[in-house]
DNA sequence: ATGGCATTGCAACAATGA
């Protein structure tokens, strides 16, 4: 079984290479972040086409989150309707293949002056207080997504350049600390525990020529599976070509 | 110290990303 996370950066702009690449790596599900569109914009049809069950969470311009399975999506919930107006369509689940899938686009946060920041970090408490609301940790469950945090300096191509912005300080590193304390393994860092890869690279300045990224995109699971992880790697073929994500696919094998 | 590129909505350039 394989479970991937790919922040595509647009649906609708990465609809070709979606296409193709389910269609060569046959995910059993995948979770998408940054659609930047409706659901009416996404390509519903084409993956359902493909073999692929879709819920989708959209928004205009901005955000936007979906999980794909080729089992169908059960209980499928958006946002975290905690009671909080929140307009940003950041989180979705679903049950699918035997496991809770929590698919997430973690706020950027800009620097941590800003109020992108603290948003954030309200974000992130919320995420900490909800999901006990949704899930346990004796579940077969997987948070996967976009974290927009670099979990250690190893995971950056200059820890310096990061520190003390909202991708990289204390605080937000203890705020992931919190969500892996629910019970929660970071499954990349289970498989290689002193190693990196990086998911995300830089548009500008060569960011991808030169190697300069940044692990962001993380898969986490609950005990039970991350007991069956076998394999977990970043798919860097797919940020090379025309029209690439910045960022690349990541995905896990189970057992 | 900054911008560099890409995307969207809108029809020039601002907002956002990481």
């Amino acid at each position: 079984m394989l479970i991937g996370t790919w922040n595509v950066n647009s649906v609708r702009a990465r609809e070709a290479r979606l296409l193709a690449w389910l269609e060569r790596n046959q995910p059993d599900v995948l979770c998408l972040q940054e659609l930047k569109g409706l659901e009416e914009a996404f390509p519903t049809e084409a993956v359902n086409a493909l073999g692929y069950h879709a819920a989708v969470f959209g928004q205009r311009t901005y955000n936007g989150v979906a999980i794909l399975s080729k089992t169908p999506l059960k209980n499928v919930t958006m946002g975290m309707r905690d009671g909080v107006d929140d307009p940003q369509a950041r989180v979705i689940t679903a049950d699918t293949a035997g496991i809770k899938v929590v698919c997430v686009y973690v706020p950027n946060g800009s620097d941590v002056e800003s109020d992108k920041y603290t948003y954030k970090i309200q974000w992130l408490n919320r995420l900490i207080r909800w999901l006990p609301t949704v899930a346990s940790p004796e579940d077969s469950l997987v948070m996967c997504g976009d974290f927009n945090i670099i979990p250690f300096d190893r995971d950056a191509w200059s820890a310096d350049v990061f520190r003390g912005t909202g991708l990289l300080n204390d605080e937000v590193r203890r705020l992931l600390s919190e969500i892996l304390d629910f019970g929660l393994e970071d499954v990349f860092v289970k498989l290689n525990p002193e190693g990196t890869q990086y998911t995300w690279w830089d548009y500008r300045a060569l960011g991808f020529q030169t190697n300069s990224g940044l692990r962001i995109d993380l898969i986490l699971a609950s005990k039970s599976v991350a007991a069956r992880c076998t394999e977990t790697w970043v798919d860097r073929e797919e940020r090379k070509g025309q029209k690439p994500s910045d960022h690349a696919p990541v995905l896990v094998r189970l057992h």
